[in-house]
DNA sequence: CCGTATCCATTCCGATACTG
DNA sequence: CAGTATCGGAATGGATACGG
């Protein structure tokens, strides 16, 4: 089964996103992608996954683009999974996923690992903006062409 | 089968996101939610979901604090699943999965859905910066405390 | 080490029927 | 409309064994 036999068309792009990644190993996988691992073994012993399920997850993240599948070098001994440009432009989704996280999944005091630059310092906290920088409220977004969301009519 | 049940004690807020929100249908209804829906049928009516696993995923984002269920008024017909704050500030997620398929997942062409401003403006890319302001590749990050992930050693 | 193939248990989901 | 209860089937995941 590869991503594209289980591809749903949908003019709404969270909606394919989710089709994609939508899914409890896919994120994590990804997550530990921007934490350094790359090697099959890695990701299995980091997330405890099942080695065929770990091996579907990762084939369609190759076949989707996520992925490059760098083979091992001449006496290397392993393969690497590496994020493509497409993958790691997946930063502020998993960056989101952790600050929301952090900010309401936590109890004060609690234990929590952080994401910092090569300086120590803590990630600045992702803003919705208009093209022009003003931040912007849900309520004052709308989606526009694709599919027509139900609404309230009361 | 609630929330706190399920709930998987780890340092890292992206696994503890992703515990409760990591599900198609939860980012789905999320989805509908930041598009103004906020009524048990509407929200089965646009996803096409069972309403047994309706009902159970809601009540879970409310029990998490996602949605405020509003009673329905004296002589009004309907209750209400409002996002609270804590559910509005998912924004900058549903964002960043609306625009990595809106870059990756459509061909040039196809029908897309946008997300724009009261004044038709699209909304501005996502990114991800230090706290002084200056732009952050994924390279140049590294978690710190908690859990410690495996690392290439060779 | 990196997977693939198979099997089994469990979960999950959708459909239906029913209640307030 | 807004759920709850139940049931059967499909899909999924984990464990294991095996092969490149």
């Amino acid at each position: 089964m590869t991503y594209e036999e289980t591809f749903v068309t949908t003019t709404c792009p969270v909606a394919r996103t989710v089709d994609l990644l939508g899914d409890r190993w896919m994120l994590m996988i990804i997550r530990d992608a921007f934490d350094g691992i790359s090697r099959f073994s890695d990701f299995q012993k980091s997330l405890g996954v099942a080695k065929n399920v770990l091996a579907s997850r990762l084939k369609i993240l190759v076949d989707a683009g996520v992925f490059s599948l760098i083979p091992a070098k001449e006496g290397g001994a392993y393969k690497a999974y590496q994020l493509t440009d497409k993958g790691k432009s997946l930063l502020p989704l998993i960056v989101s996923l952790r600050q929301w996280g952090e900010e309401n999944l936590f109890d004060d005091g609690e234990a929590i690992s952080h994401l910092v630059d090569e300086k120590g310092l803590p990630v600045a906290k992702l803003v919705v903006t208009s093209q022009n920088g003003t931040v912007l409220k849900s309520e004052r977004l709308q989606r526009i062409g694709g599919i027509s969301p139900v609404r309230d009519k009361s």
